[in-house]
DNA sequence: TCGGCTTCGGTAAACCTTTTCCCAAATATT
DNA sequence: AATATTTGGGAAAAGGTTTACCGAAGCCGA
């Protein structure tokens, strides 16, 4: 510092040292701004302003450092961009668990939204275990991400501190702490699932049980809830027993099927948190002899890819993970660049998709059989969607 | 220059600007290797030593440290320690398609690999497009992955030079250029789908059909091939039209179904190249009320969580992701770290998962009613993995 | 032809950490 | 008690980039 800033300029001798010095640890296969700027006969800052389009560079000057880089293959260090700075131009995004089919769509969504601003994605997979979340969340930080997405559908709160205290913008889903910086998602759970329950009820479906997820979850919480207001709705009473316990997995359907199959009455219907669930209820009536939906019918959660090939196709509820990927996105953004106005809620809207695990209830088909009316033995909205 | 503890023993005045231009920005929330060295009276390097373990600080002034690290909070810039040590601690995993089932298995356990080794991973997903992959290829550069695991089973030579130009350490699977610092992952493809082969041939199948990945992965043509070889050691023959072109997914499995529908003669059996594939013949089959396996046998291959869901369950061939993921890590680890003298081959296994959606061909199971053993019309190994 | 203005390009500091080198202090040895 | 040896810790450079600041050159009008 301080130096009189063009002393060397008639000097030149003193600077030249540094400058060989430079050039034999290039030539050693390491490439960089200097490398380029050598190259194109031009200084590293016109090389980096180059690069970051500043308009101040002359054309005829541009073109020379571009071809350059191409013929270098040079691609800029980001660690170092990023740490000069200050922007890692990366954006967190921490799943429940990855296996889970749902989550890749969303990472999917997540990251050509991201990838479409200029952004890079940061994965964890929490696999529902707080130590894992605590890793996820210490990766986050270490590598600077400029905001992150917590997708798990819940969160252990005190694990959020690490992040908020150093002021990562955050978005959550349906809840989260009411404080500057953080965004929430907030899915409308109850069209979807009301739409849901008015289809079985208007299919005459009264004994209708319902899978939650696990009720760690707040997500779980606001499912059931939606459940339980729109069965209210519809006149219906709500049977405890028929409320099982899920955990969102296939194997976790099965469980639950099984205890439903276990009680004294069968419900003709069964709703369930999620498309996984869904597909293991689905599995254990098949595998209990079941006819799927004569017998019973199922109803999903998620409306992911695979619902459409089941066997047969799940009619379930879409929550639109392409939305919520984009939404998230978006969301943090504003945050980031510091938008206005950065809106806190971003709602999401959910819808069924009926597609063929819903029919009469078995009571029902035999009654409207016995009224001759056999050609309504096809469910109504057959692959309405498929 | 200009830190804090002995500043004032050569050139206070000039010095001390600097200094306290530092403190009111680290007052506004910027933490790092000062803050903390400030607070627990020692100098930065001592800071560092602490961290990395290095054993020549004392144990005292060490717990003291990280006392204070503690109660800040602190956690190292992952960048700049990155940009001095030279080392990224990041490894590359490049999928084809993470909304296919199989990758995000494969990601699980690439991941759970790469953090038990101290790595964190980049996963670039390249949807079958030249241009994605050239993308995640500049991420990877980029952002200095430390190695580069190409689990999309085919990849276009030009595209990596990139990474080996640049002497990233690279895994592929089956197939790859062979150059210092690639190894390959040698998945026995033959010996799971010949198991397959046989089984279908001493159930009784001749006319067996074989629906492929795109025949540009190269992936494709080694599974095609081991199918081949082994109907021939079987000593059928292949038909080449009930060799069709799928595209390993769902919707490339009803096309081929399709196409194999469409034909004169019906296969009594298909072999899928992918589970997804699988899943979407089955689906296929459903739809054309052909019941699987009595009019119908399917074998996928993968082996992915959600064939023991299908209905019914699926006979696939196991290709075990967890090895090949630890598998590849290693082959990167080995690589990266210099182990003496790094294998480049890694050979992974392949097996044969009965379930049930393989049977006897419609004759032969005819033929076995009519000479009045109808107990065997419950079809040979049924679940004896689920 | 000269002075002032515009425009373009170079220099060096800053970002945060690791690591080498070196010095000082503490302990051991004669 | 004085020197040799060990140990612990501080200073500073390096790593690759961005950017504020400043100098130089070119251009125009007078």
């Amino acid at each position: 510092m301080g130096y009189p800033v063009n002393a060397f300029f008639t000097a030149p001798m003193t600077e030249h040292t540094p400058k060989i010095k430079r050039n034999s640890k290039r030539n050693s296969a390491r490439m960089n701004i200097h490398t380029v700027a050598q190259l194109a006969n031009v200084s590293i800052a016109t090389v980096s302003r180059t690069i970051n389009h500043n308009p101040t560079v002359n054309l005829k000057m541009a073109k020379r450092v571009w071809e350059v880089i191409r013929e270098l293959n040079y691609l800029p260090n980001t660690q170092a961009r990023a740490l000069v700075s200050g922007r890692s131009r990366l954006l967190g995004l921490i799943v429940s668990e990855i296996t889970n089919p749902f989550f890749p769509e969303l990472i999917q969504g997540f990251e050509d939204a991201a990838v479409e601003h200029g952004y890079e994605i940061l994965i964890g997979s929490t696999n529902y275990d707080p130590e894992r979340m605590k890793g996820c969340i210490r990766r986050m930080v270490e590598r600077k991400a400029e905001g992150v997405a917590v997708m798990t559908f819940g969160i252990e709160e005190p694990l959020l501190d690490q992040l908020a205290d150093r002021h990562v913008p955050l978005v959550f889903v349906d809840v989260g702490p009411d404080r500057p910086g953080i965004s929430l998602l907030r899915v409308d759970y109850h069209h979807g699932i009301r739409q849901g329950v008015q289809h079985l009820a208007a299919l005459g479906h009264r004994d209708i049980a319902f899978v939650t997820g696990p009720l760690r979850l707040h997500s779980a919480h606001s499912r059931l809830a939606a459940f339980q207001r729109a069965i209210q709705e519809c006149g219906i009473a709500v049977d405890p027993k028929w409320i099982v316990e899920g955990d969102h997995t296939m194997e976790g359907g099965i469980a639950a099927a099984e205890k439903l199959l276990a009680g004294a009455k069968l419900p003709t219907a069964v709703m369930c948190s999620n498309d996984m669930t869904a597909i293991g209820v689905l599995h254990k009536a098949y595998r209990a002899g079941l006819r799927v939906p004569d017998d019973l019918s199922i109803i999903g959660f998620d409306n992911i890819h695979i619902t459409q090939m089941t066997i047969p196709p799940l009619t379930t509820i879409q929550m639109s993970c392409f939305d919520l990927a984009r939404e998230a996105v978006m969301a943090l953004r504003a945050q980031v660049e510091q938008t206005p106005a950065p809106k806190r809620d971003y709602p999401i809207e959910t819808q069924l998709v009926v597609r063929e695990t819903t029919g009469f209830p078995r009571g029902t088909m035999l009654q409207l059989r016995k009224e001759g009316d056999s050609a309504k033995s096809d469910p109504p909205g057959k692959s309405s969607t498929v």
